[in-house]
DNA sequence: GTATGTACCTGTTTGC
DNA sequence: TGCAAACAGGTACATA
């Protein structure tokens, strides 16, 4: 499940592996990664063919390669994405939805966007070489140089939804997903559900500090790694799943207080917090 | 602008 | 054994 630092593992593949390389040919398998390309397929794959690629970036999830006429190759692996960098006569996976063929620095090799489930997609974003417009509104992730704490942590504390689901919101700040959430808020004893509006200053600030401390131990570890759908530019796994406190481990002892794990419904998906460090707030704590 | 809920998607697991 | 439901969850979009 690529968050953060799976898309930076997959961003310096990429910069390793096809920065220099022209595309050659595109084969659009599958229409739906390209939903979002309102050239439709078939121009998604003109307006790519003959392009050279000439960079590899990122903000928060979303990772673009920069195109030598000033557009860019927009991507999001969404629940399940892949970017592999293949041999040309490298058997296709079950579920390759783009192929893109290489020449020149990456000779003889293509790059394969493979996608199980599809939430993730591709699109080739004009005059996009610096950052893609359609990813303006993302807001800076906390390993960004230029990331404004201050800012943050403010509107943070203007608004009075629920601080998982704030650290959820990339307008906000990006590249955090439900694990890292999860993660930041158990080393920070702090409850998913506590209004922004109801934490301090140096609550945020100490918060903040975790989701980027826990995001750069799991890039040091080389990603996060729970299944076969997540895989680096080269096909190898990550294993930072061995490191996690709370995510996933419902009913198993808290590593610092050894109450049970918690599991609770959030957003359609799962919650996990210990009961002991992360207390409830008062306000949901019937409904718990 | 804020807050909240849901559709999208497929393979695997769980439950009856 | 077989089928249905639940589950995984990031993003865009709708609604209030």
């Amino acid at each position: 499940m690529p968050e953060l630092p799976e898309v930076e593992v997959v961003r310096a593949g990429l910069e390793r592996h096809v920065v220099g390389a022209r595309v050659v040919a595109v084969d659009v398998l599958h229409e739906r990664p390209v939903r979002r390309d309102p050239r439709g397929p078939q121009g998604f794959a003109l307006a790519l063919a003959g392009r050279r690629i000439t960079g590899a970036r990122r903000r928060g999830k979303y990772l673009w390669l920069p195109l030598d006429d000033g557009d860019a190759l927009l991507c999001h692996l969404g629940m399940s994405g892949q970017m592999l960098v293949q041999p040309a006569d490298a058997e296709p996976e079950k579920h390759l939805r783009v192929r893109l063929r290489l020449e020149g620095a990456a000779q003889g090799r293509h790059l394969h966007f493979v996608d199980q489930r599809m939430f993730g997609g591709l699109l080739v974003s004009t005059g996009g070489a610096v950052l893609p417009p359609e990813i303006a509104h993302i807001g800076r992730d906390p390993l960004d140089p230029l990331f404004d704490l201050d800012d943050v942590v403010a509107r943070v504390r203007r608004r009075g939804s629920g601080i998982k689901r704030q650290l959820l919101d990339q307008t906000l700040v990006s590249g955090v997903g439900n694990i890292y959430a999860d993660e930041a808020l158990w080393r920070a004893r702090i409850h998913g559900e506590r209004p922004g509006d109801r934490l301090t200053r140096a609550q945020v600030v100490e918060l903040l500090g975790h989701a980027r401390d826990v995001m750069t131990d799991a890039l040091a570890q080389g990603g996060t790694s729970f299944d076969a759908l997540y895989v680096n530019v080269n096909g190898e796994s990550g294993y930072f799943d061995r490191s996690l406190h709370a995510y996933g481990r419902e009913g198993e002892p808290c590593d610092r207080c050894g109450r049970a794990v918690r599991r609770v419904a959030f957003m359609n998906r799962s919650s996990y917090f210990c009961p002991g460090c992360q207390p409830v707030p008062r306000a949901t704590r019937r409904r718990s």
